[in-house]
DNA sequence: TCTTTATATTCTCTTGTGAGAATATAGCTG
DNA sequence: CAGCTATATTCTCACAAGAGAATATAAAGA
């Protein structure tokens, strides 16, 4: 019962869903997922957190950057399940479309490094 | 993304996970729910509102009888996914197990008419 | 129509959750 | 090691969410 309100609640939220969706496409840092949703740092530190809890999402480190990927769900049934289903799922939503389609134009270099 | 969003927040809570899987059984009223969940009366209604508007259980009156029912998802591809999904997850709960086990003697006219 | 009964709604309280500012930590570079 | 930078943690605040008591509503029967 417990793992699998875990994954519910980890997919209960807008921004956390839209980093699920950004992920499919690309490895991104923090500053990069920061960037894209627009919301404060600690914010995203703690968003991914509650995913990475839930078995949704792993990280690599690469010297001061570290690097966010969705995993392949073996944690969890229920992970794998969503982020299977996730995959087609959304895909048409317009603002989802929108949030992807900026991601070419988002890149650590210009980001960090101020 | 909203619809989404509603499916995974009503998945959300153990009380309403509990209901799907005992709905999976048979169709339930609220006194019946009541009982087996051991929570007060206007805490189930709100929970069985919560997974109506998520597209996830509807209900027909009986009389002074509500029997809520789950749904076939049409309105809804994710709670469709979701409702399949539940079939078999949480099946080897010790919890759910239980409760399951326990709905057999519940009947509402033991229950309701005091 | 008056009661009774099953359910829904409202109200209040307590706890949980998402947000950002401030701060701490980790890992690079000089 | 000193300073810088990306990320994590802590703290506080505002608001959402779950709980039950009290109340309202709806449907049956006397």
């Amino acid at each position: 019962m417990k793992p699998f309100v875990k994954v519910m609640k980890a997919l209960s939220d807008p921004n956390r869903v839209r980093i699920i969706k950004m992920l499919q496409h690309k490895t991104m840092c923090v500053c990069e997922l920061q960037a894209a949703l627009g919301i404060a740092q600690p914010s995203v530190s703690k968003h991914l957190k509650i995913l990475e809890d839930a078995g949704l999402v792993g990280y690599k480190k690469d010297g001061l950057w570290v690097n966010y990927h969705l995993t392949d769900g073996e944690s969890s049934p229920y992970a794998a399940s969503l982020l299977g289903n996730l995959r087609h799922w959304l895909e048409h939503d317009p603002e989802i479309r929108d949030l992807v389609k900026r991601l070419s134009s988002i890149s650590r270099e210009d980001i960090c490094k101020k």
